[in-house]
DNA sequence: TGCCCCATTGACAACGATGTCAGCGTTAGG
DNA sequence: CCTAACGCTGACATCGTTGTCAATGGGGCA
């Protein structure tokens, strides 16, 4: 298989630190961070100007200022162009905190993002298309990691209502989400996305996990499978049941004895997926078909059947794509669901309800479709059949 | 169970939207989003409560509040007690902002971070590890996408100042960051990261994208080619001019003329990297090795070439690692940056100007290292040699 | 000419928290 | 017994901004 050699390049340590004097300052370098004399007392002053500052150095109240800054009607055009002329010379920025403090609607215009960890694909993808939405409405957004552990959500939701974010698009691991429930009643929206929520009623963003698991097992099913096996997220994990639901109950309408099928739950990344999986073709009888009900066991079991060499004669079909599943040989045959579509609908959510929609909370199942590359359409071995 | 999918749902468009009343509340969800008579009029109130309201349920002063809150000294046990019991009845969560507002040391606990795109791996795993290393802070963190769009930059730099985050992380794609001088004069910590900046001297966290180059170019050098094609990102890139650099220089140090070497730059996704490919086999004696210096570029790379079906004669060597590398056939050969390091190593810098450091602004330089998995190690073709 | 209206502007309070400081009662020390 | 010191507490000003409101002055209309 592949044999994979790692050649450091030469360097002494872990890192190399150069200090900046070693490198050739540009002219504009050379005067970073060093009072500038060509520029008017206040500008050179090191403390952060505030809209006091720009009204004392424009000759105008801070009201003024602040109608020029926040576009305000009724100033004058010749007003417009002192404030300005002196907010740029001052590298004025507004304190959008220090404003939500008095202003009206309260809005920080800033978002709460909760996935499962950043540097998961699928939750890339969330994020990308939630960042997108929220750009296009002047919206930032905090993003936080899950790791599914439930100490984590706490804190993480916790962070982000002390900072006053507007709405909350959440992924859960929680038993139950009622402590949200003061804050919905406060009318923050919150959007549970992937996973839906327990204990309170809110929007929820998600895909169409128990077909999609029983589209993936009946699809194993009809290319002649009989022992097929089930490696799985954590069972406490909703949509992880909602998978395993899926792929029992579709055994159970093929008449398969489900009694049998190896289920294989509690695994959360490649490492214990494959391991799982070598475990699995040690027993006796192992399956033929293996459905794996998340992006990281899928790729752990492709590893695993690599190192048993049965790539090629054990089928696959795997819940969530994969990177690059279409390079591989054979292709990685999956369940796609639509991270970006999940993301967008789900700021679409939060924004509408920040524009006022009442309408009651609803669950938006953003359907999955079957990718077949090669791994799903494998026959069951000869021996086997 | 969950009985979620039996009523025939309506389709809006694609997607499933089911209102919540169609499935069976726990009593939970049923008291959600309603008044709850069991609790004190204060908290069933919808306005969020402030340190005014704790402190008047806790029959205490609002200074009292803020020191239990911040766990300040000299409060009495009993009315620790009372004003803790009173801040969970009511759900109060402390208003950061407001607080910052008068606070001495001014710190929001917040990051900016600026990333090539959320969505790219790369960008992930930087993320990721600025996230562990801000979490044991407790500093939330502003993730936002570039998309090597300058505007998009100062769109985002300036929206992470206004919301007045302690530091920045950028990657940048502006001429010149000259505008952050100010900032910078003002004591805000920047460290840039994948990217050196250009007009400001401030601390940055870079890969030896020179040396690795070199590295790729002389691997495959040594396996034997003489007709080595360059696929990389946009020119005006300080990054990509190092990684381009890198390569023709070490083409000359090795005798071959660089003047015949294609050069193809202002690559920026896969698409673009696939189309130079395959025009670059539609000319007369394509390259028998490509040297790619970028994660996408590569994966566009790699797809042109099995679409030649070219895969097998023609040697690769990518700049940056790409998702399951060692699980295509060939395998990937790249020279692999040390993401999480740099996330890792930015924060860290960021946090340690936050603690004091004063020393002048440096540069970090994370090694990269070879990772041969077999298209870098393929011969030339025997027609080409 | 006189009056009203409107555009323009700034003084001031308020948002929710913290820093300062003074006041209270209790205890220790001389 | 008196005084100093200390623990505990809350009144008040303040942070940077916006909402309210009143003052100013010029122009249009009767």
């Amino acid at each position: 298989m592949c044999l994979c050699i790692v050649k450091p390049t030469p360097h002494i340590g872990d890192q190399i630190v150069t200090p900046l004097s070693d490198a050739e300052p540009t002219a504009a370098e050379r005067n970073a961070g060093r009072p500038d004399e060509s520029l008017p007392a206040d500008a050179r002053s090191r403390a952060r100007p505030t809209m006091r500052h720009v009204a004392t150095l424009a000759g105008v109240g801070v009201k003024t200022v602040s109608r020029v800054i926040n576009g305000e009607p009724n100033v004058s055009a010749a007003t417009i162009e002192r404030v300005l002329k002196a907010a740029r010379s001052l590298d004025y920025e507004p304190d959008l905190h220090a404003g939500n403090l008095r202003r009206a609607d309260g809005r920080t215009r800033t978002l709460g993002l909760l996935v499962g960890s950043v540097d998961n694909p699928f939750a890339g993808a969330v994020h990308r298309a939630v960042e997108d939405a929220a750009l296009a409405r002047g919206v930032a957004v905090f993003a936080s990691s899950l790791d599914d552990d439930p100490e984590r959500e706490q804190a993480a939701v916790s962070a982000f209502l002390r900072r006053r974010v507007d709405g909350l698009i959440l992924t859960t691991v929680s038993e139950n989400q009622g402590y949200l429930a003061p804050e919905l009643r406060r009318g923050t929206p919150v959007v549970f996305v992937d996973r839906q929520p327990a204990g309170v009623a809110s929007d929820s963003v998600v895909s169409d996990n128990t077909a999609g698991a029983a589209l993936a097992t009946r699809h194993l099913i009809a290319h002649g499978h009989r022992r097929l096996a089930y490696l799985g997220d954590r069972h406490d994990i909703r949509t992880a049941q909602e998978r395993r639901r899926g792929f029992l109950d579709e055994l159970g309408r093929a008449g398969i004895a489900t009694g049998d099928a190896p289920v294989i739950e509690g695994l959360h990344d490649e490492e214990t997926a494959r391991r799982a999986t070598l475990a699995l073709f040690d027993a006796d009888e192992p399956p033929t078909a293996i459905f794996s009900a998340q992006n990281l066991v899928t790729i752990g079991v492709i590893r695993a059947l690599r190192e048993l060499d049965r790539h090629f004669d054990t089928a696959l079909v795997g819940f969530d794509d994969v990177p690059l599943g279409d390079l591989l040989v054979p292709g990685v045959t999956v369940v796609a669901q639509d991270p970006h579509a999940i993301g967008r609908i789900a700021a679409e959510r939060v924004f509408a309800r920040l524009d006022g929609d009442e309408s009651p909370a609803a669950r938006t199942i953003v359907p999955t479709r079957l990718i077949e590359r090669g791994s799903g359409e494998l026959p069951p071995r000869a021996s086997a059949r």
